[in-house]
DNA sequence: GCAGGCGATGTAAACGATTACACGCGTGTT
DNA sequence: AACACGCGTGTAATCGTTTACATCGCCTGC
């Protein structure tokens, strides 16, 4: 910069003025500078500039040891979203405990102007004695008080799957649960219950399976849910790999879907039209949540102390498939392309 | 830092040395600082500590808009080696030409100490105009004269896996290829017409059917397969998702497979043991990818502009399942356990 | 003709660390 | 007794910007 200044022969004040476009400075100046700067190939430094400013144009995001399609959604959302705003985002995946979490988040201060955390497990981690009062944070899919939150609407999803089983004639619904401390099993879990319950459809706990999201829990689902008696007529997994696990269990063990049982799962991922059946699901508008989540966290960058903290939910959408047996999904798969 | 001097009687020069653990300090006057720096919260500001050091502590990785599964792991790889050598990760996804790859270098110029790039298309971007010399950066899947590059090998994994289908008796075996102008892609397309003349099988260009990584291509090659004369009795589709859709088209055909068509695929995502039949696919280690182009760019960067270029490649694992109709394959798997 | 205002620019003080160099002081060597 | 040396510490320059404030013409309105 001070090579650029001399050439041009002014100050490094003008420089920096004409290279942020701020302040008064003559036109004939203006472009003598710029043309200097371009071919100096001069740069301004990112790191001097983020010192004085106090602004990183960085944002942080922490990710727990996620399952693949998820996160990539996610991240692709929050990317889009901060690079048209200027922002770059570092990434910090794979915590599985929350102290790992919080280290991280004390790593990141000083290099982020905001945050975005998704903790899965029930509590989230203290950001409060981390962060200093009032950083901009968005916590997902974890209501908090001191933070804005965002979170998928879990509960509705499954609740609005149950009735659809119910609608479909199902009165006995199995449900392979979620791991014990995540946040979204919970919630899913309570809408099937709530569901249940509002349909006076079978409420029997052995029909809730213990699960961990992971296809194996589903495969493993596959000889309990047989035993069961009196047998469901459909079996709700919270998600889709688990689902698709089990299928793979029944399909092992000649049991045809949705003939002996309808199956359904929760994520809509990608792979979920390509099996056998395709699988219907509860769509999560994941790239949305995370450009969302953005948003809010840019807002709150922008504000300042003024900001307000809010507390946001996304909607969840019904895609109905083949595993379920609804007779409409059938005809309508038929002639649907494959996209 | 000059709260934490005044409190301790000291100057902040001695405050650093502790902080730092450089230069001679009295044992005493360390305690003394570690035990005001803990108490009044301090933490030292990263950004300034940047400036005058020149090392951000920070790589930057660029991925191209890519297919979920990869892009976790090679990102898990990256942030697990970079997070264990105190680095963080800044990550831009979705670039899908060349000119947005190469503003987004520019934009991490010098907030960053070192770079992966993994650009899937066959000419890489031009680093060395944008880049300053000698910058640490390791280019994935593209070997490059003037930087380090890390690659997949799969030229050795494609012809591999033709060897294999040879092996079981295939002599007329059609091939899905991947998008033009991919890296990947071409390799692996290479692979196969090499190891398709070593083996004397059927070389014929009407096997060689276009697509372009997606489940759709698949889904859109099965009837032009089964119009094929005379017909293969194999099909290697360039990864797995256009396999999982020929997959799907077969079924809805009610084609049988391994019975009429052997089926492979190619990266061994993980959802390729749960489709039906199991999917015999090219195992690609993805994390290990990231993590070896971690440690190639922290080498560099450590080791400064003494740093000697290198070019490597990593080797991929046939991964045998029932698609295939390998009968060792069948057996094997029926007695193991769904992982 | 002069005060006041404004536009264009320069000066220098931050921002918050690191570190080369200087300095004082015990200690061991000659 | 003088000297060299190493340890512990302080002083101040430095990294590359931004920006408050000062300065200096020049124009305008009275």
């Amino acid at each position: 910069m001070r090579d650029v200044a001399r050439e041009a022969a002014v100050s490094v004040a003008t420089v920096s003025r004409v290279l942020n476009g701020k302040g008064p400075v003559h036109a004939d100046t203006q472009r003598r500078i710029q043309k200097i700067a371009k071919r100096l190939h001069y740069v301004p430094h990112p790191v001097a500039r983020s010192l004085i400013t106090r602004r990183t144009l960085t944002l942080g995001v922490l990710l727990p040891d996620l399952y693949g399609e998820f996160f990539s959604e996610v991240i692709r959302g929050i990317d889009l979203c901060a690079r048209r705003s200027g922002y770059h985002v570092v990434v910090s995946s794979s915590h599985s405990d929350r102290e790992e979490t919080e280290a991280m988040i004390r790593a990141m201060r000083g290099r982020v102007d905001g945050m975005i955390v998704l903790y899965p497990g029930t509590r989230p981690p203290t950001l409060k004695s981390i962060l200093p009062d009032r950083f901009p944070a968005v916590l997902l899919n974890n209501p908090s008080r001191s933070f804005d939150s965002l979170s998928i609407d879990n509960f509705g999803g499954a609740s609005a799957m149950v009735r659809h089983l119910v609608g479909l004639g199902h009165r006995r619904i199995a449900f392979i649960a979620g791991p014990a401390g995540n946040s979204d099993a919970a919630e899913r879990l309570r809408g099937y219950r709530d569901a249940v319950r509002a349909c006076s459809a079978d409420a029997d706990s052995k029909l809730e399976i213990p699960g961990d999201f992971r296809e194996s829990a589903g495969y493993d689902a596959c000889r309990r849910i047989r035993a069961l008696r009196p047998r469901p007529t459909a079996i709700f997994a919270a998600n889709d790999s688990m689902a698709i696990g089990l299928l793979y269990g029944f399909r092992e063990a000649g049991v045809p879907v949705p003939k002996e049982f309808a199956v359904v799962g929760f994520d809509d991922i990608p792979i979920a039209r390509y099996v056998t059946p395709p699988l219907t699901s509860v769509r999560v508008p994941i790239a949305a949540l995370g450009e969302h989540a953005t948003q809010l966290v840019l807002k709150a960058v922008e504000e300042g102390p003024t900001h307000r903290k809010t507390r946001e939910t996304l909607a969840t959408t019904l895609i109905i498939r083949a595993s379920c047996g609804s007779e409409g999904a059938d005809r309508k798969k038929r002639n649907a392309a494959v996209v």
